[in-house]
DNA sequence: GCAGATCGTCTGTCGAACAGACAGTATGCC
DNA sequence: GGCATACTGTCTGTTCGACAGACGATCTGC
């Protein structure tokens, strides 16, 4: 049975390795920033000229970066604290909070987008140009995909399937 | 100045989106082993017919899967219990731990890397198939760049670069 | 006007990253 | 050989973020 044995063929792995390099590096890059790179995520959300699907409000902005609710709460609080963004009455609903970017944070916006744009480019630097633009193109629109589609709902048909095969061989040796 | 304002076009969006996506995935289809993707992917490598580079330490497969030291004393501790894996003695060292895949763990494996696939295919399934190979290609090659020379290291020029002009605009209105 | 749903908040729990310290061991230098 | 230094795995404690659950305030449908 050749199976993928090795991790270099793990999709996983590649993401994951990706993803914290970025992830590290962004963290010195944005520090200062209430939420480090999330911090900076929400900003550009508040900042945007066409508000994300589902308007500014806390909570699509929180569905649209993945942050959970409850932590979007308290990195809004750092970063109102901060100046960076207001909360705003809703006159059309009481109930929500709309999330614009205050002078200040727009400013700050602007050199953080230029220190990550930077960034970025380093992070793919171990690739040819050609193949840069590449992947990003393709990571931004497999992302724009899975973030329409809720993840959680369109997987759960695969699961279902998969869990017909469920069973692990044998628990012969187990220990427990 | 026209910098990127959107998060469409920000890198670190879209990998986000995407990994979160695969973990989310992924944890479902791990259900029981422990540590979930991640136990997965630590018995990936200590079933390798050929080792990763520091051979098949404790230590070194930790800095492979970018997991903490400390992080992996416990995991190990889990994946032990549930007879998948065995830490032996390194007769050339005997500070270090080998970690080698039990037969069970192997046979667990082999389940979970058909399960793995076919949720690798479906989180893909955005794309034209040309386009998943070519993502799947070029980000397997980035995370073997980013992983060989370590990604603190080589991000530090970089930072210190973009902190010469680290100076935020203003702290004007700054409410603190 | 009222039942049910939704939004933001708060609480508590859990997993994981990280810093720091420790014992056991290896390696270098004298 | 003896010793200082560095490294490995383990343990402790702190911090952050994800998650579930409950709550008050508010909107919507009947």
């Amino acid at each position: 049975m050749p199976v993928a044995a090795h991790l270099d063929t793990d999709l996983g792995w590649a993401l994951g390795v990706v993803f914290r390099a970025y992830v590290k590096a962004a963290r010195s890059a944005t520090d200062g920033i209430p939420g480090g790179h999330r911090g900076f995520q929400v900003l550009t959300a508040a900042a945007a000229e066409t508000p994300g699907p589902g308007g500014r409000t806390q909570r699509a902005i929180a569905a649209q970066l993945g942050i959970d609710r409850t932590v979007m709460t308290y990195l809004l609080d750092d970063m109102e604290r901060a100046n960076l963004i207001a909360r705003q009455a809703d006159p059309a609903d009481r109930r929500t909070r709309l999330i614009v970017a205050t002078d200040h944070g727009r400013a700050v916006l602007a050199q953080l987008c230029r220190r990550l744009d930077r960034l970025e480019a380093h992070i793919l630097s171990g690739l040819p140009d050609a193949d840069q633009a590449t992947l990003k193109g393709l990571l931004q629109l497999l992302a724009s995909r899975l973030n329409e589609l809720d993840p959680v709902a369109s997987t759960c048909d695969v699961i279902e399937d998969i869990n017909s095969e469920k069973q692990f061989p044998g628990t012969a040796g187990r220990v427990d």
